[in-house]
Formats: C-alpha cells, structure tokens, sequence
DNA sequence: TACAATTCCGACCCGTCAAGTAGGATATGC
DNA sequence: GCATATCCTACTTGACGGGTCGGAATTGTA
C-alpha cells in the first residue's frame, strides 16, 4: 500500500461523502470546492473508488456520487488502497539477509491496523472534536507518547 | 518524518554497524558488499548520519565507521531522520476544515512511537528469529492480527 | 427537442526527487 | 610512497505525483 497526498484527497473526499452524502448523490465540484481539491483531479480518484466499489455514481443532471455501503464499514485503509497502485512486490531486494525486514514488515502490519480500525463514519463524526483518533480506538491510548507535538499530519506513501 | 529505500538503507547499515562494528571501524565497501547496497550511495548516507552525530568515521587505511553510541540507545525513527528531510511543514493546505487531519497526525503519532521504540540492538539481535519485532515490544502484541500477510517490508515515504 | 449539468475517458504536461554514478581531494597506516 | 579509506561536489536518469485539457456519453428539465 501507499499512501501520499492523493490518499488524502480520496479519504478527505470519502468522509465529505460520508458527511453531506444522505441525501442523494453529491457531484464532484461541491466536493472539490469543500475540501480545497481540484476538481478534475478529483474525478481522476473518483473514477479508481468507483471502480473498487467502494462508491457508486449517477450520471447526467444532479448526479454525482454516493457511498455504496454504509459510512461506518468503510474503512480508510480501503479508500487508500483503492486509490494507490496495490503494490507490486518486485523489485523487493536482498531477501533473507536484510536485518530489517521485520522491522518494515511489522511496521506494515502496524499502520495497516491503524487503518483499518478508522471507518469514515469516525471521520465524519469527529468534526471539531479535539480527541485524537486512536484514543477511542482499540489500541492502548497511553502507549503513544505523542514526543514529537510540532509534527503536523503527513501524507504517507510506501512501496515495497 | 520521511521513509524510503534509502531510510531502509540506513537502518540496514546501522544494523550492520551494530552486528559487525565491535571490534573497530568498518568501511564502506564492507557494509556495502554485506547488504547489498551501492557503495557510493551507502557513503553520502553515511555522511548525512555523521553530521547527525550518529556514526564517528577514522580516515585513512583501515578506517571506517563506528556507532556513536551504544546499538541500544539508537533508535531507528533517529536513523531514519538523520538521513531523510526533517520535513518542510508547508504546503499543508485546507488547514483546519480538513477532516481527516487527526487521523494523519494519530498515525504520525503511531508510527513514529514504533520506530523510536525499535533499537539497533534490537535489530542486530533478531537475525534469524522467526518472531516479529513488535511482539516484543511494548505494545500489545495481539491488536494487529496482520490481516495481509502477503504484504511485503515496505520503504515509507511520509511528507507533511 | 434543445440545453445544461454531470459523469466518463484518454492523453498529455511538468516539476520534483530518489537512486545511482563519476571523479577527484584529503587523510592515514604500513 | 603507496594503498586504503573517508570526504566532497556535481551530474544523470527514470519514475511518478499532481494537475490539466478536451471531448464523448448520459440524463433531468424547460
């Protein structure tokens, strides 16, 4: 998996949905427009969730586009790997003698939990709260210091 | 925080250092050979993690590198921004009506609270335990079932 | 029926940057 | 003095993320 700005723009857009997407399909230049994304770029990702089921689309006049499940069992993890190459697993170099593997690979397993714990339906609930998400999460909320408070929320991409 | 092959390439040759460098300085070329990894690449890294006063160098014949400190005081996550762009922080855009910014600042959290828990001793000390680094660690082991088993290590690349 | 709104789709541009390479200057042990 | 290293600067190359453009197809509405 991988995860850059254009996974954000995709769950940014998915909550969005997930927010203002009750009552009929919302269409991609209100979303663009919300979220401060460009629009044909947008529509570009668009067309990858769609095509991973993850939203359906209405055509013509006041269409646009609807979660096609429920908010709370979509999980980020899934809009992220809809959006991103799945990941090709070449060019995976110096296999068994590497003393990091584990290392990357729990590192993975870690991230792709934490992922896939948040559904969009947390997302849009939150909305000006201030908790941190993981603390309502099932993980210990105290085993994360937080040490580095000046970090600001990054766009991640991995590859393997 | 940023993390690619070349993150992945440092913390290999720390390792490396960690495993191998008891008994004097070990050069370049050695460490290079050892994990697979280009010589003149492996060299301006290690110029990055000498200024971060991580490794010490001795010139000359039979020179080399050796760990500032002792393997366990050195965490991976300082590896990791010694040789990496301690991030910029602009370019955030859509500041606070952003709704997934708690979510990327958790897994910031997340992921840096993993790395910086991880040591090279740690790493240099697992090679050829089948056990996964994280079941020793501080967390519980049993919150991430690792639902994707076919996920390879990964090289992250995280920007803010 | 004409029109506007919208999704659909392919192609293209462009800047950045990771990864790797080349070549020389400098220091040091034998 | 020579081999062995670190040091340092500059360059190349390819991939790719982010963004744009233009047109075709679909559909509600006046």
């Amino acid at each position: 998996m991988r995860l850059t700005t254009r996974g954000r723009y995709a769950v940014t857009a998915m909550a969005d949905l997930a927010l203002h997407g009750a009552h009929g399909p919302v269409c991609i230049g209100t979303i663009a427009a919300r979220q401060g994304i460009s629009a044909a770029y947008l529509e570009r990702l668009f067309r990858r969730l769609r095509d991973q089921g993850l939203v359906c689309s209405t055509r013509g006049a006041h269409g646009g586009y609807e979660l096609c499940r429920c908010a709370g069992e979509i999980s980020v993890a899934e809009v992220i790997a809809a959006v991103d190459e799945p990941l090709d697993a070449t060019r995976c170099p110096s296999a068994d003698n590497d003393l990091t593997r584990c290392l990357w690979a729990g590192l993975t397993r870690h991230v792709q939990a934490y992922l896939s714990a948040t559904t969009l339906a947390q997302l849009s609930a939150q909305r000006g709260g201030a908790s941190d998400l993981a603390d309502g999460r099932a993980d210990r909320p105290a085993d994360d210091p937080a040490d580095d408070p000046a970090q600001p929320a990054g766009a991640w991409s991995a590859r393997p």
